[in-house]
DNA sequence: GTTCACCTTCCTAACGGTCGTTAGTTAACA
DNA sequence: TGTTAACTAACGACCGTTAGGAAGGTGAAC
């Protein structure tokens, strides 16, 4: 029970100070144990970080492949639309994105290496994901401009994580102001 | 002499290891003085940090200005493309932009106030520079689909920052990948 | 059914180290 | 002569970590 309440915690830490910046102290104070009880669960400040991340790309791996599965019977435009409210809900929700978005783009330098060996499969996989999902619509709405699936996912990808990681600083407003944007000028740019 | 170069150095520190994450101490022995010795240009570290940001701010505002008005000879499209080949130049030369961008999304807590009262008019003043060259291009060369140039600006920028980031923490391959998959889109999308 | 050993989870106390910072001094220079 | 920029020494605070012990629960042996 602390033990999962230790986890999220770190991990909201984790995802608002960064790696460096985070402090077990005010971590265990914020679960209510003392610090030195932290080390009754993990080996020490790396671990916990390794675990919070690890634990952050599972879940959310799991619940982006649900959502995707979840918009079978919308169309290809609305699927893609709708990824980005989803991405706002989860994002009220929990910071297990915001961590992620932040460990990608500034991982700790010490651990570099761990972290991208974790993060890179995680991209790649949704990658493949979105690849598949605009092949498959393809196939019978027939409406993208180009067959080059795999670049089309990048490129969604790219204007995703360019409105995604707005969110993550300057807020809901600056968010969907980028989205009204950016979607029309993108989905005009797919489609024939 | 020794001042810029303090500077600089604490300027590529804070853009590799964040605030928190960047020591006076191995600033000072980069530099090859010691770590009291700032002190003699400084308060203290956040004086240090916020002089590292307004200082990357002012030459950053500069350098984008002159690039896009060397560009004026140059069509719309080639103008925005070359946009991403001069970001790349720049920000192989110096860490300024990687600086700008790591504060930008994932600022010091403690220092927030400070660092969004100076990096949103950069970020405004560039989306002004963006709308300003659509539309005075759009009316010479009428190629855009919509006259929003405010919108079409922001999308921009939101294509441009995912690609970036990219860059910042993936390194060129990743970067050019994206930026191929994305432009023809983008500018697909763009046009009328 | 009681006892005893064991493990888990928390605690207090304290460790060495690094952090940013200050005081006081010295050498060079205008 | 005063100012600037460097130095050495040392400060208190906080960092992550370790040692050692107390409380509680679990399960096997008697």
């Amino acid at each position: 029970m602390k033990a999962t309440l230790l986890l999220h915690t770190a991990l909201r830490h984790f995802a608002q100070h960064g790696y460096e910046g985070a402090s077990l102290q005010e971590i265990a104070q914020d679960v209510g144990i003392k610090k030195p009880s932290i080390y009754a669960h993990y080996r020490g400040k790396d671990e916990l970080f390794l675990s919070a991340m690890t634990y952050a790309l599972d879940t959310q791996k799991i619940h982006l492949a649900t959502y995707f599965i979840s918009t079978r019977h919308l169309s290809l435009e609305q699927s893609l639309k709708g990824f980005f409210d989803w991405f706002l809900e989860e994002s009220t929700q929990n910071d297990q994105l915001k961590f992620i978005l932040r460990i990608a783009y500034f991982p700790p330098v010490k651990l570099e290496r761990e972290v991208t060996d974790l993060i890179n499969p995680f991209f790649d996989s949704l990658h493949r994901h979105l690849t598949r999902l605009l092949r498959e619509r393809d196939r019978t709405e027939q409406l993208l401009f180009s067959d080059d699936y795999a670049s089309a996912a990048l490129a969604y990808l790219t204007v995703t994580e360019g409105t995604m990681t707005e969110f993550v600083y300057n807020g809901v407003e600056a968010y969907q102001r980028r989205f009204t944007a950016v979607w029309p000028i993108f989905w005009r740019g797919l489609v024939r």
